[in-house]
DNA sequence: TCTATCATGTAACCAGTTACATGATTTT
DNA sequence: AAAATCATGTAACTGGTTACATGATAGA
């Protein structure tokens, strides 16, 4: 299958609310700030216009009216198209199914971490430790929060998600910190030695 | 503290290998694809040429010296700076310690996975699990091979790490497949009648 | 009434990717 | 000697972000 002709997600989210009912691109911010979807998908005011544009020229959505009311400035109202409902479906399917590769900065940090000290970079996963405790306190009262609101668990998973990330996160850090800093074989010793012959 | 003039992780492997010793453009990556960073760090032949560029035009790299061997092009070699010394440390040192929001693919896809169905949904998240082992079988594979050939373990964590999320998400497909299917209190009935209202 | 904020869109800029160019070496 | 691959870099294009513009409403 050839490769899609929008990449950005943000693309995923425009299609999906568009597939309810027809909006111009103002309104879907407002909705996507509401509902809190720029914790999943990053944009801004801009790019929703870009978006909206890639998804006109590849055929996903059409301009529907483009009306002025009042003085207010043009408003152009876009809705889905067949081929746009399409490729909803498909590329959902596709994210759900198949495990992306992608580049966390943590992946990247850990792999040049051995430029730290030993001592350095324990400290500094001590730091990350509380850092992550906090940061999965903040999800789990938003969770609670909306829960509380009536909302049904089906519309929080992605948060539910992050807090399994965030776990998994903190302890492969405990678990790190112990292989550096065990006393019996801990890596801090041949690692400091490394460090000093490098660095002149 | 203002925001990093680069922000493309890229330049931070590049900063990590200049302070080995000055190279160019090409070695670098050379040097990048050898060390299989490349997994942690997107980059590609032309997004370095960039990369450097935009260091030097930081100012935490200089170009040392731009001689033509034999009747090959130019080639320029760059020197790390102690400015450069400096960022490095302290993105480093930043990278460790403040876990990043992020934007996972799969994030996004379960913010909107309510568009799908509930038995369509169940029967891709399997088919996820099966993905997510066999990455993980990959991965164990390469640092099991990478361990044999005598390379200290500190140089692998970042692999290390992926398994981690790796089984993190599979623990957390498997749990929201329970809760989707669960005979008892399950979404999939609401789910199911949720979306018909919504569809026409 | 002046100022802020909302509403809406466009344009300019920057970052990142893909494609192109060209000589050197190795393989067939 | 032709073809492939390595070595090295630049240029063109596309995607994304930031900044700008402008009327409308609400608050001080």
């Amino acid at each position: 299958m050839p490769p899609r002709r929008v990449r950005n997600l943000l693309a995923l989210a425009v299609l999906s609310y568009l597939s309810r009912q027809p909006m111009h691109p103002y309104e879907l911010g407002r909705t996507l700030r509401k509902n809190a979807d720029e914790r999943s998908i990053k944009f801004n005011h801009g790019s929703l216009y870009m978006v909206v544009g890639q998804l006109e020229t590849a055929g996903f959505v059409v301009a529907q009216e483009s009306g002025r009311e009042g003085r207010r400035p043009e408003r152009t109202v876009y809705a889905i198209t067949d081929a746009g409902r399409a490729e909803l479906h498909d590329w959902l399917r596709e994210l759900v199914e198949v495990p992306q590769h992608e580049y966390p900065s943590f992946v990247a940090a850990l792999s040049l971490i051995g430029a730290l000290g030993p001592d350095e970079a324990v400290a500094l996963l001590r730091r990350r430790l509380e850092r992550l405790s906090e940061q999965r306190a903040e999800i789990r009262e938003l969770i609670d929060r909306t829960l509380a609101e009536g909302v049904h668990p089906l519309f929080l998973v992605e948060e539910d998600y992050r807090i399994a990330l965030l776990d998994a996160d903190a302890a492969f850090v405990r678990d790190l910190i112990g292989r550096i800093t065990d006393p019996q074989n801990g890596w801090a010793p041949l690692w400091a030695e490394l460090l000093a012959k490098e660095t002149p």
